[in-house]
DNA sequence: ACAGCCAGCTTGACAGTGTCAAGCGTCCTG
DNA sequence: CAGGACGCTTGACACTGTCAAGCTGGCTGT
């Protein structure tokens, strides 16, 4: 479609990239609902409806910016896991706490990654942001799935209880009070959970 | 502020009920995207302001909404608890079936309930639907704390887990190339990270 | 070197949205 | 039966996404 392939094609010099650009930053100022056509346009310092000729309406936007998103979300958890012990266990912990990290430093970056919200005509994109994500996962459960069995239940058990812990610390939901976020404290415990993981389920 | 504790204060008959109820009408019909102050109002045949005078805005409905969400949630929880095994295990199995059923029959009040999104400023209300949803999982994981151990632990490790299932299953994003949804040929396996649930984390 | 083209952006318009200020009607109160 | 207040309506405004034109500057072909 467009062509973005060049250096600088016309006026402006690649203005898909400072669209996305303003995008993230709009998102991190001030919060998925800001996120909105015109305003990434006039904070690329150009006119409210350039953004057509880029992206396919907002939810083109988004789908672009949340590909963004899974790069640099794949980066912060490649980075941490490779921060701490190199042991199976303390890999996938470490992956584990960038995982949180990037929720807890990216709230709204994180919330439109995972939104399930209008951008699903572009399941392609996002399955394929998905992906390159994914595969860190994978390969950090891989010692942990057990000869012959199914990977994606290994998988689906660490990334639901990351990801559950995320999302409900962001959504600021935990305890029937909620007291004061303190990720810290209870990201040890959780993953306590995962001491066991592997063994296969229990026999019926 | 506006009545609604009578019964028929003047021309409609409790219309704050109304527009709630066709509120997640559209929810139910339309996603959440759908949900809009003048939709609201059409749909219950009133004029497009006639919502300011019930709720602080779009904010106030959709915080309105989530708290009857937050009632229907609990129930739907209750329910599945009580139909299976009354063993400790069970009743915990059986509520997060409850759990990922009613996010599966109703994504789009799910994601509002779990939004961390712009009715932010009605914590209260949101903290107050939380604690009822809340009561419930605290008293089925009861069972699972040990010993003079913070009970938060334990309903964190159950809330995130099933939480997590819940979300990505309904973003989508199960498998680096996402077979087709299948969410009860996951469901047990991924519960059964809740087998050691209880023992004290591992000492350190 | 010059004519032509066309990609990249601008301008303008439209329907739909939330939100506010008035105003009107109906019902309850005195 | 008058007064008032509550419940809703009407109208307006700024803002949004989206579309149809139009302008403009750089590239291509000869």
């Amino acid at each position: 479609m467009t062509d973005h392939s060049g250096k600088k094609p016309h006026h402006h010099g690649d203005l898909r990239a400072a669209l996305i650009q303003s995008g993230i930053e709009i998102l991190t100022e001030s919060g998925l609902e800001a996120l909105t056509l015109r305003r990434c346009a006039a904070r690329a310092g150009v006119s409210h409806a350039a953004p057509a000729h880029h992206f396919d309406g907002l939810s083109g936007l988004r789908a672009a910016i949340a590909k963004e998103g899974f790069d640099r979300f794949r980066t912060q958890m490649l980075r941490s896991r490779a921060s701490g012990s190199q042991s199976p266990e303390g890999r996938i912990l470490s992956l584990c706490r960038g995982y949180l990290d990037f929720a807890v430093e990216n709230p709204a970056l994180f919330a439109l990654i995972f939104s399930c919200g209008p951008m699903s005509q572009f399941e392609k994109d996002m399955k394929a942001g998905t992906a390159t994500a994914y595969g860190v996962l994978r390969e950090t459960c891989a010692p942990f799935v057990p000869e012959g069995a199914d990977p994606l239940v290994v998988e689906t058990q660490v990334w639901s209880l990351i990801h559950g812990f995320s999302h409900l610390f962001l959504a600021g939901t935990f305890g029937p009070d909620s007291g004061p976020p303190d990720h810290h404290r209870l990201f040890a415990p959780v993953m306590a959970l995962l001491r066991e993981i592997g063994t296969p389920p229990a026999p019926k």
